[in-house]
DNA sequence: TTAGGAATTGATGAATTCATCATATCGACA
DNA sequence: TGTCGATATGATGAATTCATCAATTCCTAA
């Protein structure tokens, strides 16, 4: 086909990549839902520790940790060691624009579907720590 | 792990499927450039028909077709036929949004990380066919 | 009423991503 | 300096997605 892939998966393999293709490798990195869960929670908070993330997520730690490394190998988290705990941010502001334009178009989406969002405060074994009200995002 | 994925891939399976999922979900349908590309047509015209989509992409038609499929899956986009020909279109105006705001956050990212953006202009085998000027969207 | 173009569907192997388990690293502090 | 808590990395099989090919449906016009 005429979309190459020849050039990495990455964003960062050379400047010819065609936008549409650096694009699609931005929405991979944002195709799992522990990975939007996390980023969810670190749009709601300055920076969070991988152990508050292991809480709300119930995760298994090396789980969580693959996860977190995606995201940072996408560029969308930065992390950042304070003492013995490892705490990450969103890179940019803009990471929680996309999330928030996702919803808005999810709410449209399932307004026509005869959908009902559910707010994540009803769902299973999400563990709400501390800092964590629940709403949606 | 706490996030269930019982009730089906899809956005429509049952009330209770938490927002990230959902949301995940929908960044799955978008995480490939063959599908990111038709959205970027799709969003730069009112309705394109499959024809032109083919000779945009320089895709094999069955292989469009079941990019075609998947969009329309997710609620993306909408099929008409018109006479002979199959016309799609976007199914909500925010779908054009999110890539916009995915193209701002990758405009960030590519800053920092010293990438340049390239147009779609000078890409490999995109046939620019007549209302594409190549503009980057 | 059938031939042909337009598009979709189905099936298959290859490639990628996911979840899990085991192991390794890093830093604090005893 | 050795051990423990915290996190990351590596390896593996299972599940999912992708690309390709063949077959099918739907429509139009001869």
């Amino acid at each position: 086909m005429a979309i190459s892939t020849a050039e990495g998966t990455d964003q960062f393999s050379g400047a010819q990549r065609p936008l549409y293709e650096v694009k699609a490798n931005l929405f991979k990195g944002l195709a799992h839902p522990v990975r939007v869960r996390v980023l969810e929670v670190l749009s709601a908070a300055d920076s969070v520790s991988v152990t508050d993330l292991l809480a709300d997520t119930g995760l298994e730690a090396s789980h969580l940790s693959q996860h977190l490394s995606v995201l940072r190998r996408h560029n969308l988290v930065v992390a950042e060691r304070r003492s013995s705990q490892m705490f990450y941010r969103l890179a940019y502001p803009e990471v929680a624009n996309l999330l928030t334009v996702a919803r808005s178009l999810l709410v449209k989406i399932l307004e026509t579907t005869q959908q009902q969002l559910v707010s994540t405060v009803n769902l299973p074994e999400i563990v709400s720590s501390d800092g964590d009200d629940g709403r949606v995002t």
